[in-house]
DNA sequence: CGGGTTATTGAAGGCTATCAACCAAAGTGG
DNA sequence: CCACTTTGGTTGATAGCCTTCAATAACCCG
């Protein structure tokens, strides 16, 4: 499971980056983007399958997803681990690892991906000249935890097809966000790795898939989803937190 | 439900909290302890069932936990709330609040309780002087972004009898660590609020709570709880990943 | 002491997990 | 190129856990 290094010079410069709009750079002025370029000094490519970092790996850096999709997950002891989240490009990962100064999860990417590097070091001398910088830091950690609070509210308390239906709604709202097509795409994951995540069995992810086909919602072929009903979907979910996770 | 403010000038200092050993303080060098005195401007008073926060409010402090204890749950528009976490002394609140700058969930007083004010501009200076604060910032910020990630394994993949005793071995060791007899304890909360926060009702909370105690791991009268068999409790509980949370 | 909140206990029903069989797609190797 | 294997997905029957509904009891506060 080798993971490539891709350094380093050339094209490292935020501030020509396609998802500057939403990643470190949109908390800058513009006039300040040309001064992140070195913030960034090196990218890692990660095939499909391999891992970012593994638990009790040192975490000196966050990782902030270029193209692909990762999957997070935690791994209990020798018993079966728990997916907390998937991941699209402009999400950042690696923040759960800052407590223990070690990575307490895993990050495995679903297909051939890759990220920027940012070294909390060199972090943190950017706070100091721009310090927009420092609340993009801490704007991005509180996210995550409204996000683990949201899917704490629906394992506790949906039923299995309004866990899928939310679950749909919000990895299609990531995917708008990022000016795909919301409506039409292919999961990048397992219905294990979903029903994992959703505290559900593949059996039951299976079911409430045909079943809301049935109901005509949506259309799915294996990993190909096509949303016919998004208003129901939504309906569907139940209120949302105001959290764009998934 | 007022909420009565205490200020100021005098006794607030961090370096003469006895809280200093679990709270900011021990992030800086002894030597520097005293450089924090003026971190906390102002203290709060927040009686049992007032809050200290509500949802939709600026979100420009944080609060540490000084006596007493809360709860902070989410609110979703107009249906039932989902209470995200408990919180002893030494506990910091508001954490959540910092993507939108408003709050997003809102945090209740179990007991008459006083938190300290850190102030996020006035926080922002202190970084600047002592490196280290920095870092407690985000330490405290990626283990709520851990507590959150068990929470979501308990609650989507333990049964009832396992998620109690979890919360019980938690809340046990987070009473240890702040010096107080770990097996024999009140709880503040009531059934309903624990199986709120579990994803059970308030009539399994009481039946597993019974349960337990035909068991011979404990004995509970209303919301007094005595441990009597640890070991059992925490075998039962499972795997913990390390979080002292609860 | 009385009313309201909180907690306990019971019976019935629903939702999801489990077990199991079958199918489809993709990859492997001769 | 085609058996063979592996992985992923669908569907069905049964069982178990928890919720829901309901009644009763204990506790707390004014």
């Amino acid at each position: 499971m080798p993971t490539h290094s891709v350094l380093t010079s050339e094209a490292l410069q935020c501030s020509a980056c396609a998802l500057s709009h939403v990643c470190v750079p949109s908390c800058v002025s513009p006039d300040d983007i040309t001064r992140l370029d070195g913030l960034v000094k090196r990218r890692l490519r990660v095939s499909r399958g391999s891992h970012l970092f593994a638990q009790g790996e040192i975490a000196d850096a966050i990782y902030s997803i270029r193209f692909g999709s990762f999957k997070t997950h935690l791994k209990n002891a020798s018993e079966r681990a728990h997916i907390t989240g998937f991941h699209l490009p402009s999400g950042v990962l690696g923040l759960d690892g800052q407590a223990s100064g070690t990575h307490v999860s895993e990050a495995i990417a679903l297909e051939d991906s890759e990220v920027c590097v940012i070294d909390l070091h060199e972090f943190d001398a950017f706070t100091g000249s721009l310090p927009g910088v420092r609340g993009w830091l801490r704007r991005i950690m509180s996210q995550e935890i409204r996000r683990a609070c949201q899917l704490m509210f629906i394992l506790g308390n949906l039923r299995s097809d309004q866990r899928l239906a939310g679950f749909l709604v919000r990895y299609s709202n990531g995917l708008a966000a990022l000016g795909y097509a919301p409506n039409a795409f292919v999961l990048r994951m397992t219905r294990e790795e979903i029903g994992n995540h959703l505290g559900l069995t593949l059996e039951t992810v299976s079911r409430v898939f045909t079943q809301l086909a049935d109901a005509g919602l949506l259309t799915v072929q294996q990993r190909d989803v096509v949303i016919l009903d998004r208003p129901a979907l939504t309906r569907l979910a139940g209120p949302d937190f105001g959290c764009n996770a998934y």
